[in-house]
DNA sequence: GCCAACGTTGGC
DNA sequence: GCCAACGTTGGC
């Protein structure tokens, strides 16, 4: 099983709006970057584990555990001329961005600070941590897993 | 709001 | 195929 972060932006997708959805889960739409649509359509299985990452947000960090809830199938938005992620050069026949289903596990009982993680040496080498990593998924290592659980209080 | 870093686009 | 211009991300 791999292990993943996933980025987004609380104020339109938080993790208490995913355990708040029906059955906890929630299409991963808007994805628009083709690495990040690769780990989805190549890599992910159901049952990786992920955790949740607020960006843009004060302050950043994680604040739960999800597991991929399903396999990539076609991204709805992009189809949908009225959406802000509409791509005008996709197709039906042809679709060019895909996502996954992301269900809540577990809200970490202590929320763990971008600041937090850059001070833990254990992760000095996580891909989020990188300078310029702008990427909205990335790997996570069980090492790294296992270092950030403990911090949030797992 | 600023801006560094990066990905994408498109002219050539 | 190069690379300048542009748009986006996301911490600060």
């Amino acid at each position: 099983m791999a292990s993943w972060l996933m980025k987004t932006e609380p104020d339109v997708c938080s993790f208490d709006d995913i355990w708040k959805a029906p059955k906890r889960t929630t299409g991963w739409d808007g994805v628009r970057n083709y690495q990040a649509r690769n780990f989805m359509r190549d890599q992910m299985q159901v049952g990786d584990e992920v955790f949740i990452y607020h960006s843009n947000a004060e302050p950043p960090g994680i604040a739960g555990i999800a597991q991929v809830a399903s396999s990539a199938y076609p991204d709805p938005t992009q189809f949908d001329p009225t959406d802000p992620h509409y791509d005008p050069d996709s197709s039906r026949e042809s679709p060019r961005w895909m996502q996954v289903d992301v269900k809540a596990v577990k809200k970490l009982p202590r929320f763990v600070p971008l600041d937090a993680l850059r001070a833990n040496p254990k992760l000095a080498g996580m891909r989020l941590l990188q300078r310029g990593n702008r990427l909205s998924i990335t790997p996570v290592t069980a090492a790294e897993w296992r270092a950030i659980l403990a911090m949030g209080g797992v």
